[in-house]
DNA sequence: TACTCTGTTCGAGAAAACTCGTACAACTAC
DNA sequence: GTAGTTGTACGAGTTTTCTCGAACAGAGTA
């Protein structure tokens, strides 16, 4: 699961992108666990709204507009992120999220197209 | 074995065999409810192996040979059933599962890849 | 009749997931 | 400093799922 990214201190991107909270790596991603987390109708929302609406930014819980309390959005990224279908990085004080598209493509051909296609329900 | 039962009741296949159990139509399927019924290894070897040694034949719990009880598989049979993962039908005393293929890739394209690509854990 | 074989249903206990309130931390701005 | 914002951590209650034993049902067979 989570790899503790080691020091505080470590290799940032290119533009000095803050670093990427822990997370698996991409040949430790588990089908299972990648369909479990997709299994609820609030996560699959996210990240089909990542794959969707994100034109290389990363987005805040707050962007996606749920009406739900702040520590049930917590548990839901973070279960997204434990299952690898998502970066977060630690923007100051805000938490944002990206899809791990070119990881899921590569290890799970064809799973963002099944998303992409997904019809969400009227609730959210 | 695998004899018609006498004339129960209603509409048959061409080749008279027995009906199926309930399961949800092809338009009904959730996407979300598969993946939950995915998230189980058990389960996603369970499809997994119809998809790849089926040959137009159906199979029994038995055919698997896992090493669970009998209720056990009774339950994870059902919820694939549920899920609309696979069809059920009753031959005399045996009941036989065959994945719902045609409807899943009409529904779901691509999703039989993912599983056909999955490496089951070493544990059954 | 009795026995076997396949698989179901029921029920209970254990484990996991979901929900959410509360308290807390960190950063920004006044 | 104080206040507001973003989000985490913890814990409890609720719900769901998993697991499995026990009892049962139907078909076939000796």
């Amino acid at each position: 699961m989570a790899m503790p990214n080691s020091t505080s201190s470590r290799t940032k991107g290119p533009a000095e992108l803050p670093d990427l909270l822990p997370e698996p790596a991409t040949e430790e991603l588990k089908l299972e666990t990648v369909f479990a987390a997709l299994a609820d109708p609030l996560r699959l929302t996210i990240v089909r709204k990542l794959m969707l609406e994100s034109e290389a930014y990363d987005h805040t819980c707050g962007w996606f507009g749920f009406d739900r309390p702040k520590s049930s959005l917590t548990h839901h990224f973070r279960t997204l992120r434990d299952a690898g279908l998502i970066h977060q990085r630690q923007y100051g004080l805000e938490r944002r999220s990206r899809l791990r598209a070119e990881d899921l493509n590569m290890r799970f051909p064809g799973l963002l197209e099944l998303i992409r296609a997904w019809q969400p329900p009227s609730n959210v």
